[in-house]
RNA sequence: GGGCUCAUAGUCCAGGUCGGUUAUGACGUCGCCCUUACACGGCGAAGAUCCGGGGUUCAAAUCCCCGUGGGCCCA
């Protein structure tokens, strides 16, 4: 008999052909029905070169969550985008240029920004389909496109006239290098080394000084106030007495407050506006009256006096000299201080008041914490990230950014009153470049206006993706029908960005929650462990690797080394060795083309045992693809497959099979056997490879795509874990005593067969040559 | 300083809820073997103080406590 399949090993180029064939004939085509399941997937950023190897295994993942959930019977909506507003793209239009974006015309900025996200984005989009992403690309959204855009102003206009929006000075996390505010999400933390400064403050009307410490010399002239440990005895006798500044001369109290660790530096600490976000806080709860000593160029301001003009570093080494000569320097360390930096240009942020519009969300914490308890997550465990992270809220959301690549915010000045004016929603609006629609001031009645300038904070357009995928406000049959989105996948980094603004945002306009479930990745690690990161060099370009082992390599390496929720290490060598599964399982597919598919056979004891274990396998499959953990039924098919099934039932109904010594019903029995173990296995593994098992399933089983078909349930089959063991064992011990005797497998021995196998006596006769 | 999480062979990882034979599997290494599905293979072998210390128990990789070290998050 003639196996099928003739060629000895899977080639990876096949795939190519599938994709086209599922293109052609459009079997992942979505038309909504009553009973949707929709998938908010996260439109990838299109940051640089190369896309990151850990995204590409993340897509795939999220590829697998569809194609569950489509062989559970679901109607799965899985749209594509691509995220493109923000300012990554304008560092990597800078780089590339070498130009500067605010010495640009803006217009011009902007095309040379869309022309780089063009190229970026393709790329990501081919790999994606080469990884056989079952998503919806003829549709594929961008964030930066009119409609979309349209959508994110629509809603902040909405928002607005709901009051939701207001405009504040405060003190705000900014970034002088991109010249943007930015929100503390963005903020991440470093160990930078740098000198603590003991300077030396007299007592007012006395001879004494007391010893300050800090790491920010340069804000002296912003100092208003000199606190100290209420349980610190050293500084009880100065409580409430007045205290001279040194440099400036300016007098400030000195007063008690359970912030100020009596361990760190002298145990006094000088609070000015702003050293970090505990001045905040206290400039706040003590009503301090706030003194500007940074400029938004970066630079100290008139406020700091003889050192006016100079950048913050330069300002404190000449107050450092200063200090010295003039006598009021103690000491310096050099110590390592943990110092908040733009996680986007990794530059130490200053604290700075401006006047930046605000998106409310302290009150709506509770509810948010209501709808993230009603979230399932996967793992349960990252439900925490949320949480705590709403802990912590204690600011409303600054929403503007002083920045070109983003969503223009929809609103114009009066020129006369400076009256702010919002549009009305359901248009894509640009102010710094179009006149305003509205012909008159309602203030005053004037007829010029000033176009706003700032964009928003992305997440202001990435929040609204559940909306703009079900078509909030456009078509309301449709968005009934497919919202709420039935699960959010997303990286576990920005749990407390895109997954809270989303819930934040989607709760304030529909009153409901976005989602049932969200999905929780986490990172993908170099080989040793690290982040990787371009700077590194130790990024690993995935294009390449997929296109030499092919797109179900790489997703069943993905599957079966992730556990999901948790980190990743990405090593090539380690997807190229997973390739020899896919191998293995080729081969047992060529091995059962030779056999004809029959509908029934006469079960010999051999086939009960592989079935009951078939039907834990399904159990056990189960189990992971309920939880949409890919890792469980990726170990557990391998183990089968591998182990139990070619490794033993294969070899043990070999014989049978082929009819030697068998008749013909004890032979259709083992045949029966066989292709239902393996279409069981193909289905098993159809969401985690989808093109090997569709290609193996259209020769050996069906015309119709496996994609199309339901996956396997369990029939309750007992478990006969024990014989499994029995026969495993007693397989290794005459393959171990051939060996020690020097015979060839195929040779003939003498072994007793235990008592407990004596129901499988015929097949390991035949499979060992056993004599009696 | 607080939270989450991890620690098991050269490497990755299972087991841990619910304590109980010889600690799972893969990669890699070594040896033998072309046995009519597969040399991208088969069989076999070597390789683990289950991070340290203490406690509970007849019995701890597993439960509890105290440490140490990584990763991430927050302040």
């Amino acid at each position: 008999m003639d196996p099928k399949i003739s060629e000895k090993a899977w080639n990876p180029e096949l795939e190519k052909e599938i994709l086209n064939q599922w293109q052609k004939e459009k079997i992942y085509e979505f038309t909504p029905q009553e009973d949707n399941f929709t998938i908010d997937t996260p439109p990838p950023y299109p940051s640089g070169r190369p896309w990151h190897i850990g995204a590409a295994a993340h897509y795939s993942q999220i590829d697998m969550i569809a194609r569950t959930a489509r062989m559970s019977g679901k109607n799965v909506y899985f749209p594509i985008g691509i995220d493109r507003n923000g300012l990554p793209v304008e560092l990597y239009t800078e780089k590339k240029h070498r130009i500067r974006m605010r010495e640009t015309e803006r217009g011009e900025f902007l095309n040379l920004c869309r022309d780089a996200l063009d190229d970026l984005e393709a790329e990501m989009i081919l790999i994606m389909k080469n990884l056989g992403i079952s998503g919806d690309f003829t549709n594929y959204y961008r964030t930066d496109s009119e409609e979309y855009r349209t959508l994110t102003q629509s809603t902040f206009i909405d928002l607005w006239k709901k009051g939701q929006v207001y405009l504040a000075n405060r003190p705000n996390n900014y970034d002088w290098v991109s010249g943007t505010t930015i929100a503390d999400a963005e903020i991440i933390y470093e160990d930078l080394p740098t000198k603590l400064v003991y300077m030396k403050f007299k007592i007012k009307d006395t001879e004494k000084e007391i010893i300050i410490a800090s790491t920010r010399p340069e804000l002296i002239c912003a100092c208003k106030t000199i606190i100290v440990n209420p349980e610190d005895e050293r500084y009880t006798q100065y409580i409430g007495k007045k205290v001279i500044v040194p440099i400036t001369n300016v007098e400030v109290e000195l007063r008690t407050h359970h912030s100020a660790k009596q361990e760190f530096g002298s145990g006094a600490v000088m609070v000015c506006s702003y050293g970090d976000q505990n001045d905040v806080a206290l400039f706040r709860e003590l009503e301090l009256e706030e003194i500007v000593a940074i400029g938004l160029d970066g630079r100290m301001t008139e406020a700091a006096g003889e050192y006016a003009g100079l950048k913050p570093k330069q300002a404190r080494t000449k107050i450092i000299e200063d200090l010295e000569s003039r006598g009021f320097l103690e000491k310096k360390e050099d110590i390592i201080h943990r110092t908040p930096v733009s996680e986007r240009s990794k530059i130490p942020i200053e604290i700075i008041p401006m006047e930046e519009y605000y998106l409310k969300q302290k009150e709506s914490v509770k509810k948010i914490k209501k709808l993230g308890q009603e979230i399932t997550f996967h793992p349960a465990m990252h439900k925490q990230i949320l949480m705590n992270w709403l802990e912590s809220i204690n600011i409303d959301w600054p929403i503007s950014r002083r920045r070109f690549y983003g969503t223009e915010i929809p609103i114009w000045y009066c020129k006369n009153c400076s009256e702010p004016h919002v549009p009305e929603p359901g248009k894509y609006y640009k102010p710094w470049s179009e006149k305003c629609p509205i012909t008159n001031c309602n203030k005053c009645d004037s007829s010029e206006f000033i176009g706003e300038e700032r964009t928003f904070d992305t997440w202001m357009d990435s929040s609204v993706s559940p909306l703009f995928v079900s078509k909030f406000g456009k078509d309301d049959k449709f968005f009934n029908m497919v919202y709420p989105a039935s699960i959010r996948p997303q990286a576990k980094d920005i749990v407390r960005t895109w997954l809270y603004y989303t819930l934040l945002r989607c709760e304030q306009l529909t009153g409901e929650k976005p989602w049932s479930d969200a999905w929780i990745m986490g990172y993908g690690l170099d080989e040793k462990g690290m982040k990787m990161s371009k700077s590194k060099g130790n990024a690993i370009d995935p294009l390449p690797v997929i296109e030499k082992l092919g797109a179900d390599t790489f997703r069943f390496w993905s599957a079966s080394e992730i556990n999901h929720g948790y980190d990743f290490r990405c090593n090539e060598q380690k997807i190229e060795s997973t390739r020899k599964f896919l191998s293995k399982l080729w081969n047992v597919s060529r091995f059962l083309s030779s056999f004809p598919v029959i509908k029934s056979g006469t079960l010999n004891a051999s086939d009960k045992w592989i079935l009951s274990e078939l039907d834990n396998l399904i159990k056990e499959c189960k189990k992971g693809y309920d939880d949409y953990n890919f890792f469980i039924p990726a170990i557990a098919i391998r183990e089968f497959t591998w182990n139990i099934f070619a490794a033993h039932y294969i070899e043990m109904a070999k014989a049978r099979a082929y009819g030697i010594e068998f008749s013909d019903e004890e032979r259709d029995g083992a045949i029966f056997t066989l292709h239902k173990t393996l279409s069981t296995i193909l289905k098993l593994l159809a969401p985690i490879t989808p093109f090997i098992t569709e290609y193996l399933w259209k020769i050996l089983y069906s015309s119709e795509s496996i994609h199309k078909q339901r996956q396997v349930e369990s029939e309750n089959v007992e478990v006969q874990s024990n014989i499994t063991k029995e026969i495993t064992e007693f397989n290794s011990k005459v393959w171990n005593e051939k060996k020690s005797q020097n015979l060839s497998l195929k040779d003939s021995i003498k072994i007793e067969i235990p008592e407990n196998l004596k129901p499988f006596i015929k097949d390991l006769k035949s499979m060992h040559n056993l004599l009696d």
